[in-house]
RNA sequence: GGUCCCGUGGCUUAGCCAGGAUAUAGCAUCGGGCUUCUAACCCGAGGGUCGGGGGUUCGAAUCCCUCCGGGAUCGCCA
């Protein structure tokens, strides 16, 4: 179903368009945009008024009086204030909304897009714990799935595994070489042998030759050496779901690079690129000649030892994913901008569909870019445990009287929100420096904000419900609801589905962080202002519990748009 | 050196792609509000050369050029 927002700006433009043929006017662009001043703002006149032999304010006015609205309009009132035309929406419209609220609950705000998407995020090298980050990667993928699985689509997430890299070498070896901590948590305990790896390595430079082999091995299908890397890989990788399964990340499949060289992909693709005829031998190494999309230098595609690479494999694996779906997505990280350009350039070179790509900028720490290797990080698993701790902290000094078990539960939400929400809320291409103070302050107006208002909407209910004020099944009439800050929660809640509209197709999802949090504040105005239990009237106060009812709704699925559990009680 | 991203009050940040009405919020600071549905809330105040300069335009945070600062990257790593 249209979005109503869309719906009343459509017929907006409608109206525009007619007022402006009657007066013999023609426009490409009738400059809509939403405005503080007004729901929606039309600058038409400014374009317009050399055209009419006018000046804009006089235009405006002319435009206006030559409108005509229909009965049944969502449009309420359109005014000039100089130069501008400003429409708001009508009773139509805040009514439908309320109604429209109730009838679709969890699904309200979506279910206008159609397709397979095949969304693939985090990809992290298995060869450690996530750190700060990566998980900018996981919290941008999900929410995006989240997003895209709300506009309708089909969606299928996967998490790329590199089994067959330089690092996984290095890991596998090092697990023949150090011993394994199994009273750590995997992921950790591979970080720790591949750490004490890589510095054995640096001071013997003679025993890079036994990573080169291990390499060369597993690519040409030894079963000692797959198993071994499969070992380490699985270690990794059992750690690596724990961490996103506790931030509510998860995956639908977990395919492997090695599967691509298995099943002959890797070979097939590299025909189907030396077909092309822009292939080379560079010192024995193949290269793929890009100069014509822009790429300087030539793409390697085959080592001088006759073994792929990641991009290689990777080809292979868009390759396959193309033919699944309509959408391919990736989330990478800034460090993959050149590669999925030249990715891309190959795969259009051959006539494959090419990915989407959304690119996030570094998290860094203050003394400078993180490193698993050095062990030089501030994993995931840090993060979430002292976060939790705060925020248990915090729970215990608001509610003393509470069990612990529920203390438990809100500091777990809480603290989880806080941290997908400080990630999402930033627009990707910003690079951060992470820094614990502020990663661990709650008087920020976050999650916790957006939860709390959850939370009172609930209690709202409760209390009605307890003193035998509500009955969700009771017929209400939408238009007593008046008051200035009904009006404007009710003009918030109905621009859902056009926000979700706009991240599913600009991929950018800060927007919806922003939305919920002022949907949160719209909420609190409306509770600070508007007495709801103790309304005087039956009727009335009937009508403000469907919006208490409603503002849950779309709180509730916004929260579950980001990823972020909704407290009942906090 | 080339290429890409970023630069908005003390700090964090929206708006920039599709140029227009007093530049958006939060934190911090100062002041006010709990006998009324949980104050993880609300109200108010101060605080901004939108990195610098030039250009396009009736109009620039937004588009173009240039410089400065930060981040990323520049074939057989991923």
């Amino acid at each position: 179903m249209l979005s109503l927002f869309l719906e009343f700006k459509r017929q907006v433009s409608d109206a525009l368009w007619s007022a402006l043929e009657s007066l013999g006017l023609e426009t490409g662009d009738l400059g809509l945009e939403p405005s503080q001043h007004a729901d929606i703002a039309s600058k038409v006149a400014f374009r317009l008024a050399a055209q009419a032999k006018s000046n804009p304010k006089e235009l405006a006015e002319r435009i206006v009086d030559a409108i005509e609205l229909p009965e049944s309009s969502l449009i309420g009132d359109i005014k000039t204030v100089g130069p501008y035309i400003n429409i708001n929406v009508g009773r139509n419209y805040v009514d439908n909304t309320v109604t429209r609220i109730l009838e679709e609950k969890d699904s309200f705000g979506g279910g206008f897009c159609e397709g397979r998407i095949l969304l693939e995020h985090t990809s992290a090298n298995p060869n450690g714990p996530l750190h700060v980050g990566h998980i900018r990667n996981s919290i941008i993928g999900d929410t995006l799935v989240r997003i895209l699985k709300k506009a309708g689509y089909d969606v299928q997430t996967q998490y790329y595994v590199n089994d067959m890299g330089r690092q996984i070498a290095i890991v596998s070896w090092a697990l023949l070489q150090f011993e394994f901590d199994r009273s750590k948590k995997p992921d950790h305990a591979i970080a720790d042998v591949y750490i004490r790896a890589n510095a054995s390595l640096n001071a013997d430079p003679q025993k890079v030759a036994e990573i080169d082999k291990r390499m060369q091995l597993v690519e040409s299908g030894d079963v000692e050496t797959i198993r071994s890397f499969d070992e380490a890989v699985g270690l990794a990788v059992s750690g690596i779901k724990q961490t996103l399964l506790r931030m509510n990340v998860s995956h639908d499949s977990f395919p492997h690079e090695s599967a691509f060289i298995r099943s002959g992909a890797v070979l097939r693709i590299i025909e189907e690129i030396k077909a092309t005829g822009r292939t080379k031998d560079d010192n024995g190494a193949l290269v793929v000649d890009l100069s014509d999309y822009g790429f300087e230098k030539t793409l390697v595609i085959q080592r001088s030892d006759g073994t792929s690479l990641y991009t290689t494999r990777d080809l292979a694996y868009h390759e396959w994913k193309g033919e699944r779906a309509d959408r391919m997505i990736d989330v990478l990280g800034a460090d993959h901008k050149l590669i999925s350009g030249q990715l891309k350039a190959t795969l259009n070179a051959i006539g494959k569909p090419e990915p989407e790509v959304v690119i996030f900028e570094f998290v860094s720490l203050p003394e400078g870019s993180m490193s698993t290797r050095r062990g030089k990080f501030i994993s995931a698993d840090d993060l979430l445990e002292q976060i939790e701790q705060q925020a248990y902290l915090e729970v215990d000094k608001r509610r003393p009287e509470m069990p612990d078990e529920f203390k438990r539960e809100v500091a777990s939400m809480v603290g989880i929100g806080a941290v997908r929400y400080d990630i999402v809320k930033v627009s990707p291409e910003k690079s951060t420096v992470f820094n614990w103070k502020e990663a661990l302050d709650f008087e920020k107006q976050g999650a916790p904000f957006i939860q709390y208002s959850y939370a009172r909407a609930c209690n709202i209910l409760k209390k009605a419900e307890e003193e035998g004020k509500w009955d969700p099944t009771q017929k209400i009439d939408p238009s007593l609801l008046t008051e200035d800050t009904e009006i404007d929660l009710i003009k918030k809640m109905a621009s859902f589905d056009s926000i979700i509209d706009l991240c599913a197709r600009d991929l950018k999802p800060h927007t919806i962080a922003i939305y919920s949090r002022e949907l949160a504040d719209s909420f609190n105005q409306f509770y600070r202002f508007v007495p709801v239990v103790s309304a005087e009237e039956d009727d009335i106060r009937a009508s403000r519990l469907v919006l208490v009812n409603c503002a849950k709704i779309v709180l509730s699925n916004a929260l579950d748009t980001l990823g972020i559990g909704a407290p009942e009680s906090m």
